[in-house]
DNA sequence: AATACTTATAGTCTTTTTGACTATTACTTG
DNA sequence: CAAGTAATAGTCAAAAAGACTATAAGTATT
């Protein structure tokens, strides 16, 4: 039972990832005018499911990563960006941890992998300045509102935290003040516990206050670096 | 020579103006579903036209406005949102000075007309919520970068501009503190000239200091308000 | 001409927030 | 037990924010 689809408009997604280091989530297509390339996941929509919908779906399809809350970033709609017909793209983009996905390369996608963000290959299309633009808009988001929560072991250190920062912004901060600035925005809960099995000092653990995590996510949240 | 049209995707501006308060230009449809009503200026895309061209193209027929630079708001595309058939709409919008501007219905529109904030009709479809949608997003820009500079006349000043950020922003600030915060980012030049016809005392006048400003806009400008 | 209004502009004071550091502490491993 | 590594505490000065008060410079009114 195959929907019918608007055949001008598709959804492409960005979808970064974080464990160690920033990532991106690329498939390879398995068929069409760019069959063999790696390309960020995308497909064509439906008449029957909303934009937000049909990224899901699209994403699911080809990379079996399942149930994000995925982010509008733009309309893609310049009139060569498409090589055989005129084709707007909706690209829709999220930030997850990548080790709690299993990814599995399904649909027109005859792999699908994870890629550093500083090893990207040649992508297709305007892949490349949709990537981009989401990488600026993510560095902007990650100012604006606290992260963390889906990214990070339920218990987590202050260096866990701030690598993820560094990554994203990719910048260095200084340590001491980074933790006086979490720590004094009430965002983390002391776990009082520490590490185990580091070879040098453990570290305190720390878990994020839901309510005030929520509460900055509406309210003031701003770090200026 | 008519071109063709993707008929399944469409565009809307929301154009917000300010002189004295903030203000959003509509059109009245004189034709289609919801002739009579009010609503935001939108049309169909052609084939061979990008969304950003579109867009201007559009409200240029409709309200005679004409060399915008319009922003991509973001694409509206729940499968009910419009009535007879699915259609997506990719929304735009910018702030201008609405008095610089000669509003001439045309093309669908039977009526161009700018309504303040506070006394918008009733629209049809998700204007609405497009609107609010792009309020929120006016809102948040202005305190991310430095407006003004096509917005107020060449020279302003300071109760000026604060009138500005408070028409968009929709509170109250302080004056002293506004004249030292803007004075202090060496945004504005001195121009050693006092206001004419005005019973009071004269204020001074400013003018922007266009590097300054550009600069601004690129870097830090955080308003926390 | 004196006084009452307005609005502009200058300045004060206290509290917070940065940024750039230094110092010390705790733990692991050779 | 010393060396290495990272965690954590703390200092100090500069900058910025917020909440005001005070004065100045005009117009409009009595």
């Amino acid at each position: 039972m195959e929907q019918q689809i608007m055949d001008d408009l598709s959804i492409d997604c960005v979808i970064f990832g974080f464990t160690d280091e920033l990532k991106v989530l690329l498939v390879k297509h398995a068929e069409g005018i760019s069959k063999g390339k790696w390309a960020l996941p995308g497909g064509w929509i439906t008449y029957d499911e909303s934009l937000d919908q049909a990224a899901n779906r699209i994403l699911h399809l080809l990379t079996g990563v399942d149930n994000l809350f995925l982010e509008q970033l733009k309309a893609f709609g310049s009139v060569e960006r498409f090589p055989s017909k005129r084709v707007v793209t909706v690209a829709y983009y999220t930030l997850i941890r990548d080790s709690d996905y299993d990814v599995v390369a399904g649909f027109t996608a005859s792999d699908a992998q994870w890629f550093s963000i500083n090893e990207i290959p040649d992508l297709p299309y305007d892949h490349q300045e949709i990537l981009q633009y989401a990488w600026d808009q993510l560095k902007h988001k990650v100012k604006q509102e606290p992260i963390g929560f889906n990214l990070l072991p339920k218990k987590f250190t202050l260096l866990q935290l701030q690598n993820l920062y560094e990554s994203i912004l990719q910048i260095k901060l200084d340590k001491p003040n980074f933790r006086r600035k979490m720590l004094g925005m009430k965002l983390l809960i002391d776990c009082d516990e520490k590490q185990d099995n580091v070879s040098h000092r453990a570290a305190k653990l720390y878990q994020f206050n839901e309510e005030v995590y929520q509460s900055l996510k509406e309210h003031k949240f701003v770090l200026d670096w």
